[in-house]
Order: structure tokens, then sequence, then C-alpha cells
DNA sequence: CGTGATTAGCGAAATGTTTCGCTAATTGTA
DNA sequence: TACAATTAGCGAAACATTTCGCTAATCACG
């Protein structure tokens, strides 16, 4: 079985992972009038960056409809969770409160949220 | 003012700030010790590494005395800070508290921990 | 159909990171 | 002092990522 999301995604593809996440599935078109937006990139770079992606397996693609609509292949979710993952045992060797902490300072978070952290809190605890 | 941490480490950078974090400043030899343990590097590769990290002023050095002495010129905090804030940004987009909740998923935090994170969810809604 | 515009793809240049060979400088010790 | 071992540094190779020029294929429409 072929897994994607394997490979960790750079720079530029975290990029356009966002943008596709975003948007959800799209031509190259409407991916590229981001990417330009963002940082004046070439439409070809767009495209080649999307090949690229292809081979990684970072997103997909459907041909049967032309211009080709591409989707991301991973979920912000499942990415954000790796690269947390990653984070975690790169910076903080292994002690992911430490970096729960540092999220929580810099976050503005509304009572909701508050209260779902709790929430989980209360979970984890309660095992 | 030159600002300290101005550059993002990279991915090999980070590992060796790592072993600087753990090992609090030492000579080349130390720190070539655990990064060929764990990816066995050259020497030299060690050496031009910290040369660029130099730099890019991920470190600092001592040459008074001999061997000289690196030490990480960003503290592990500051720069976990602000890769959180990397990450929460381009993953994210800016909504740091779902990157909290994958990291509580993450970690299997002692009771004191996760105490500590009520106190400061306390403090946050205190406001 | 024929022509201009859009879409797709490829190879290679440009850029950035990591690696190491080779040489020079310094050190410890016989 | 002389010699071997260790430490320091440089330049360039190896590798990965990002960029784009150029060309081919496809499409829209007069």
């Amino acid at each position: 079985m072929v897994t994607p999301g394997q490979f960790q995604p750079t720079e530029v593809e975290l990029q356009m992972l966002r943008i596709l996440w975003e948007l959800g599935p799209s031509p190259v078109r409407e991916i590229h009038l981001r990417l330009n937006a963002a940082k004046g990139t070439n439409y070809s770079t767009t495209v080649k960056m999307l090949s690229v992606m292809l081979e990684k397996q970072l997103v997909r693609r459907d041909e049967s409809d032309s211009p080709h609509v591409y989707r991301a292949a991973v979920t912000r979710d499942s990415a954000g969770k790796r690269l947390v993952k990653d984070l975690v045992d790169k910076v903080y060797d292994g002690a992911a409160m430490s970096l729960v902490m540092h999220a929580l300072k810099n976050s503005k978070a509304s009572p909701e949220e508050v209260a779902q952290v709790r929430l989980l809190l209360d979970q984890m605890e309660g095992k």
C-alpha cells in the first residue's frame, strides 16, 4: 500500500497545501493566483511544484476534466499532527507540554476554545 | 543591534542546537561525538556546520581557550517559540488552539504538567 | 478549420543545505 | 625541538528545493 504523506512537505509545498486546504479542489489557475499574489511566482513554477507534489503524493489530481483539478492528498489535521510531532521531537526532546505552553501563550483563544482544552485535559486525567 | 536567531535553523542545524541545549557549552569534539553517533557524520562536517551556524548567529564560540567552546546563541524556548509560531501560521492559519489540541493528544503528560496547563488557562481567562 | 489564448510538461538554471577531502595550525608529549 | 595527534578552516562536491524558459498539447471561438 502506498502511503500518502510519507514525505514531509517542504516550505513552498506547505504553502501550496495551505492554499488547497482553503480553496478545496482547484485548477492550477486558481492555485497560481494565490501563490502569485503571495510571492510573485511564475505560472510554470506553480505547475512544476504541483507535479513534484504529485510525485510525492502530497496532492492528487483529477484529469477527467480539463483544466485538471488538484486536491490535497493530506488533510490539514494529519499534516499538522505530523509536523507537531516532529517539532516536539526535534526541539522539545519529546516534551510536548513545553510546546503546548508556548502555543497557548502565543494564542488569543476564545472562552469556547479554552473550554475545549479543559475538556481534553479532563479526559486525559480521567484515564 | 545584531539580532541573533534571525535565521530559521535548518534540519541539521536544529539537530546541532538540540545537542548544544543538552550538553551546554562544548568543544567540537563533544558535539561531534553526539552528531556522529546519531548519523555517522564526518568530523569535518561538524566543524563546517558550526562555522555556518556561527555566521548565521545560531551559535557563539569562545576562542579564548582551545579547543574552542561553542554554545547555542538561541535558547530552546526562543527557538521553540518561533517554530511554533511558524507552524501555527503555516499550517493552522493562525489557529493556535488546533495545534495545542494535537500536541496534547500526542502527549502523555503527568498530572503536574496537566495542572500547569490548567493554571495557564485560568490566567488567560482571568484576563 | 485556423488562430490566439490557456494549460501542461520537461529540462536545466538558480538557490540553499549538507557533506567531505585536503591542508594548515595548534597541541601534547617523548 | 621534533613528531604524532588533534583541532580549525576552506573550497568544492553532492544533494535537495525552487525557479523559470521553452515547447507541445489543448481549448475557445471567429
